[in-house]
DNA sequence: CATCATGTAACATACAAAGTTACATGAAAC
DNA sequence: GTTTCATGTAACTTTGTATGTTACATGATG
């Protein structure tokens, strides 16, 4: 796999779970990814540990939003996920002995660094509120959109 | 393997060979690195490209610095290995037909661009030179480094 | 108690970087 | 000219991680 899009598709199945009532088995969103259940159980057990969704089990269980939308941002999210690495880059030696390396190091750390810096900044800017909010305006006046539509 | 390390590796490799006249052949570099000849050669393949070094066959032979230092920056010798991605994250999908997709896309897609580009910045401002220059101030008053040492 | 849904372990797959082997190509030394 | 050295490159192996899948235990509902 090319990229870890974990981030990407936790805020997907938020943004769904967002639009309807629910509450959502695994199974309902997986296929809406079109994914499988299991991922989505995984990608979701951190967001449930930080009660942002509540999971229950037997007939008419399954996910709930359990968070004011407002006040979680996509870094917490991030944070959630078990905050993955973010830059694809790094160094060869960590604590290298030569000097040469830690040069290297102490130049791409410093730029690394920042990067990272701006990144978890932006995402902690963003509300899943102000997800929504940008979905709507996608929407238009289209109906509200159902999860169930998604397969097609 | 868990992060891409061509970058630091390849300033390494730059950094030694601009303390001493060389030429170094690709063993002796991968023993410095502790890595494999070929590993050397193929991180060093899209710099001799863009002419930032020289290679040689045969006696006598191997690599050589071939630019002005301080003309060359960490971003130039990034796009010379092919310029790699950045980040280790991503959209799940990048052009969804799911509107909600689109919109946490959106939102991801900005964050990851700025990042991205202060990334870049960031490696375009340091040069070589000076690189070169911050190590001569760790070496401090040693003598100056000998790769041939670097096995220790 | 049968069914549904989560929780989780275990295993399989896909992919990219890094490491390795093998050999062709070309240059210098003899 | 032949041997030796060093790069150039293809092909294969190893490794790490995300993702996909199967299997089954746990617990809740009807």
């Amino acid at each position: 796999m090319k990229r870890d899009s974990r981030l990407s598709g936790v805020l997907h199945v938020l943004l769904h779970m967002a639009q309807q009532p629910g509450p959502f088995t695994s199974e309902t969103l997986a296929k809406a990814m079109d994914t499988n259940p299991v991922v989505i159980r995984r990608i979701m057990a951190g967001l449930r540990e930080l009660g942002y969704v509540r999971s229950e089990k037997g007939h008419g269980g399954g996910w709930r939003l359990a968070c004011d939308l407002s006040k979680v941002t996509l870094r917490d999210v991030y944070a959630a996920l078990g905050s993955p690495s973010l830059l694809a880059m790094g160094n060869r030696t960590e604590s290298p002995g030569c000097l040469v390396e830690q040069a290297v190091n102490a130049a791409l750390d410093q730029a690394f660094h920042d990067a990272e810096a701006l990144l978890l900044s932006r995402l902690g800017e963003v509300t899943l509120a102000m997800l929504g909010e940008d979905l709507r305006k996608r929407l238009g006046s289209r109906k509200i959109h159902d999860i169930s539509a998604h397969r097609a």
